[in-house]
DNA sequence: GCTCTGTTTCGACAATTGTCGAAATATCAG
DNA sequence: CTGATATTTCGACAATTGTCGAAACAGAGC
């Protein structure tokens, strides 16, 4: 993980929309969820949600998966764990870090 | 921690020139650094530097403090924490969450 | 009060973003 | 091949962003 990656993906999760598309494939797990379910769910035009599911998927954040007409899509864990663990480096020098805390218990 | 606070936090972060910002003051530690420093580590404008800066205090990921003429600013751990918190919350369903298995273990 | 150093505010500018509807594409069913 | 459904691409548009230099402001020392 270099600075310019994880700016991309801060970035590209830093915006309220896709927060909430990524979001919403957290909590619909291993399942994932059709790009349709997507777009019930949050309300907003089919293109635009491709828009925003195109920037996640570059990223790495979300993975997608043809399954006939439709593409399911998965939060990718793998990434996220990436970027928290980038995030935290280098950040336990000073007491108050919950990752610190939990890695010398 | 809602989610437009989240995605805010995440937007500050989330560009090469504020993340490097936010990485520097992390490495500088307790002690902070002043804006003039960051300037001269990082290589543009004043004024850039200014702006960039403010938007990480808004978000409340970097606290500022007052020396004489020299402004010290330091990353503010407890913000970074209540944001990977809440990216990792509802993440751990599924294996593979660094934050479960530190939860778990 | 002046002057110096550190920082912010003020325009200005090109570049990028977020959103939409309409049209195009893709995949399967018959 | 035709039709139906799912998704993406294509323009278009206003709005926001990132950057700079110049000017303004703030605090400390002479």
């Amino acid at each position: 993980m270099n600075l310019e990656q994880a700016a991309r993906q801060l970035e590209s999760l830093g915006n309220p929309t896709r927060l909430q598309i990524y979001r919403t494939l957290v909590r619909a797990g291993h399942a994932g969820l059709p790009v349709g379910g997507l777009q019930e769910r949050i309300g907003i035009a089919a293109s635009t949600l491709s828009h925003h599911l195109k920037r996640l998927v570059d990223t790495g954040l979300v993975t997608q998966e043809r399954h006939a007409t439709t593409l399911i899509c998965r939060a990718h864990y793998p990434a996220m764990d990436a970027l928290i663990g980038y995030l935290a480096d280098e950040c336990c020098a000073d007491a108050g870090c919950v990752a610190s805390e939990a890695a010398a218990s």
